[in-house]
DNA sequence: AAGTTATCTCTACAAATGTAGAGGTGTCAA
DNA sequence: TTGACACCTCTACATTTGTAGAGATAACTT
C-alpha cells in the first residue's frame, strides 16, 4: 500500500517527478533522463527506485529482464503530503496563517492575485451551502 | 551563523517550538516540558539541542554551570523554511498552485476565507503602487 | 559461438537522524 | 564533609538517506 500522504526527500522528489513524466519507465531511462541535473551513478539511481518502491512509493513489473516502473501516488497526493507536513509542524495545523505567510512573502503577479481571490470567493459558495470537501480528513 | 531558511526534521521541530515558548532555558526544562508529549530521555533531548546548536539552529550562553540555550532563528524564518521547502520540490517553484491545493483541500471557516480575501486585495494595492515585498529574494 | 552492450544484483560506506545509558562534576543543605 | 541532587559529558547504536563500485546475466549482433 502506498502511504497515503507520504513525505518525499530531496532525492526522491527527483526521482519521482521523472518518474510521472516517463512512466512505466526503466531505471536507465530515468538515470539518463536526470544525468544532466544530478549525475547520479546507475546503482544510484536504481537503489533509490527500489528502496521508493519499497516505501510503497513507486510500483515495479518485470517483464523479462526488464524491470518496469510506475508511480504509485499521484502528484497531487505526493504535494498535499508536502503541505501537510509544513502544516502541522510549521504552523499547528492552523491553515490561514500558513496561506497568509505564502501570499506575504512570496511574489504574485497582478493576474495571480485575481486568480486566487476568485478561487476563494468560489470556495466560500462551497462553504455557504454547506458542502465540504470530499477529500478533506481531520 | 544561523542558516537563513532553514528545513527542520520532526523532532528538531517539537525542540525548537519549546525552545521559543520558554527561552532563554535549559536543557532539562525542555526534557520537562515535553516529558508527556515526547517521552524523551534527558540525553535525547540534549543530544538534539546540541547538534541543534551546531547546526546554528539554537544559541547556547554558558552560565557557571549551566547552559542556557536560545533559538538561533525567529519562527517566521522557520516556517518559511518549511514553505519553501515544498514550494520548491512539490510545486517547482510555483506559488499559485500550492496555494490553490491548499484552499481547495483543507477546511476554512467563511471568516477566514473574507480574511485571506482582503490580504490579497490589500496584496494587490502593493503590486499596484509597484513596491514589493522587501523580504523576497530570488 | 563469441563479443559487445544493456541491465541487473549485491554489497558497502559515510553522513544524518533518533534514541539513550553510564558515569562525572558542581552545588547546596545538613 | 558528606550526601543528595541537578546537570553535564561521552559514547554508542540502530535506522534512514545519499552515493556508488564490482561483478553477474541476459540480449543482440555478426
Amino acid at each position: 500500500m502506498p502511504p497515503p500522504l507520504p513525505e518525499l526527500t530531496e532525492a526522491e522528489w527527483v526521482i519521482i517527478k521523472a518518474v510521472w513524466t516517463h512512466q512505466p519507465c526503466a531505471a536507465p531511462t530515468i538515470q539518463e533522463a536526470l544525468a544532466g541535473s544530478q549525475g547520479w551513478a546507475y546503482s544510484t539511481v536504481r537503489t533509490l527506485m527500489d528502496r521508493m518502491a519499497s516505501k510503497g512509493l513507486l510500483t515495479t513489473e518485470k517483464v523479462r529482464h526488464l524491470t518496469l516502473y510506475r508511480a504509485a501516488i499521484t502528484r497531487q497526493q505526493a504535494q498535499l503530503g508536502e503541505l501537510r507536513y509544513a502544516l502541522r509542524h510549521a504552523f499547528d495545523g492552523a491553515l490561514k496563517p500558513m496561506v497568509e505567510t505564502l501570499i506575504s512573502n512570496e511574489k504574485l503577479s497582478v493576474e495571480e492575485l485575481d486568480e486566487l481571490e476568485s478561487m476563494i470567493k468560489n470556495r466560500r459558495q462551497l462553504g455557504e451551502t454547506g458542502k465540504r470537501p470530499r477529500k478533506a480528513k481531520s
